[in-house]
DNA sequence: TCTTTTTCTGACCGATCGTGCAGAAATACC
DNA sequence: GGTATTTCTGCACGATCGGTCAGAAAAAGA
């Protein structure tokens, strides 16, 4: 998978080059910026998720880590640099899923399986798909730059590939644009809307079953949309 | 339309109570105060939008609305209670929006319609769309108790409504509540990620056209999973 | 007019924020 | 061992936050 370049720009580690050129002599060392590094990410997913930009604090997330809040500006300079890595690492999982996406799959497969991994991605990943949403609720301050550069191209690919499939008369001639929100809405749905449907399922969490049938009818639904005429529907 | 009392539990005005005693006599005291507290509404659902609940300052929103920062503690006393007006307005408006899902209405019209009203308010009011959304995302720090008084009945008051229409067999036996869901995610997608949208459309906002075409895509996506099956579909 | 009530505002407080920085502590290199 | 580099941390700074409060200004009531 392609690593997210775009969101790394303003980083500039002291060490980085230094660490890259005697890269094999300093295993130990690196091995620890990395498990550190990712604790401090993984933190910074749930804190900024559960309060938002401004309202995530740089001490809480390394309260959240287990860490001094000087350690965390030591990797991560600026708050904003340690937001975009966040925002970044999702993208980059996003795009993964839609890899079944292909001229050559079956449609109803190719997107029944983006849609099962998307929802499989709402349940493991629910912070990541926060703080995405409040980035974009709130007009993309911090990476809009990135929504230009790669979200733009990445979504017209996609897009040739279903007017393929139409072309081929493998789907109804539905608007590829709005089935790809379709499909980014109701998967991110419930992800980013987790408190609102564990509130409504009497307050507690989905069961593995649960998450089958939302998974089938979600498939159901959009699916049936997209699908030829089966004369023998019942 | 049934006010949202839940939301107004917090607020207690010195003067309300005088003012309902008086209410004839004082018509023009009350009628800046009127215009006054819809003008903060107004920017606080714009800004609490833009910056979400912590990020929004009270002196931002002052800023917008044009009066000074004192001013608006003066007429919401907290911050807070300033907020649970806001998402309790936006509430309300939904409320009303699905008043055509009832047992006597034809349900793909009904459906339909619920649709068509939802996608007019994403365009209309998406400030008040993308204060829920951040709300909910942060798990309903401030209006949970609404989520379990209010939103929990509704919701199985038009559940029992698709059901019921399962059962006159006017409808395929989808399910109701991931139905409801689905409705609510491509909906609100349209308000909360209007900004992806516009970004990916050249970054210029959608046109009325677009919009009616957004509508019909919508409406033919989710209604087909729904309609029974028509053997001379195309 | 005079009093009372409501409306409005600037100044201020304690708390928290992001971040810079000096220097301690740990590790790597020779 | 000693030197150099990386890692880590406590402290301090200016800015901004939500909210209080005294009192001015305006309106209402008599």
């Amino acid at each position: 998978m392609k690593p997210c370049a775009g969101f790394a720009r303003k980083r500039a580690w002291k060490a980085s080059v230094k660490s890259d050129v005697n890269k094999t002599t300093r295993g130990i060392q690196s091995r620890n910026r990395e498990e550190v590094t990712a604790r401090i990410l993984a933190a910074a997913e749930k804190v900024f998720a559960e309060f938002g930009y401004a309202g995530a604090s740089i001490s809480r997330i390394a309260a959240v880590a287990g860490l001094p809040k000087s350690n965390v500006v030591y990797y991560f300079e600026t708050k904003e640099a340690l937001y975009r890595r966040v925002v970044g690492e999702i993208f980059d999982i996003w795009r993964a899923a839609a890899d079944s996406i292909a001229t050559d799959n079956d449609p109803i497969h190719a997107l029944g399986d983006y849609i099962d991994t998307k929802l499989d991605l709402a349940r493991t990943r629910p912070y990541g798909s926060k703080v995405w949403a409040n980035e974009i609720i709130q007009r993309a301050p911090i990476v809009q730059d990135y929504l230009e550069e790669e979200l733009r191209s990445w979504t017209e690919n996609r897009i040739a590939v279903i007017d393929a499939w139409i072309e081929n008369g493998q789907i109804r001639p539905i608007s590829p644009r709005h089935l790809l929100y379709a499909i980014w809405a109701m998967t991110q749905h419930y992800a980013d809307f987790t408190h609102q449907i564990t509130t409504l399922n009497d307050g507690v969490e989905l069961t593995d079953a649960q998450w089958n049938e939302t998974k089938a009818a979600v498939k159901d639904l959009l699916l049936c949309g997209v699908a030829l005429p089966d004369l023998n529907r019942a």
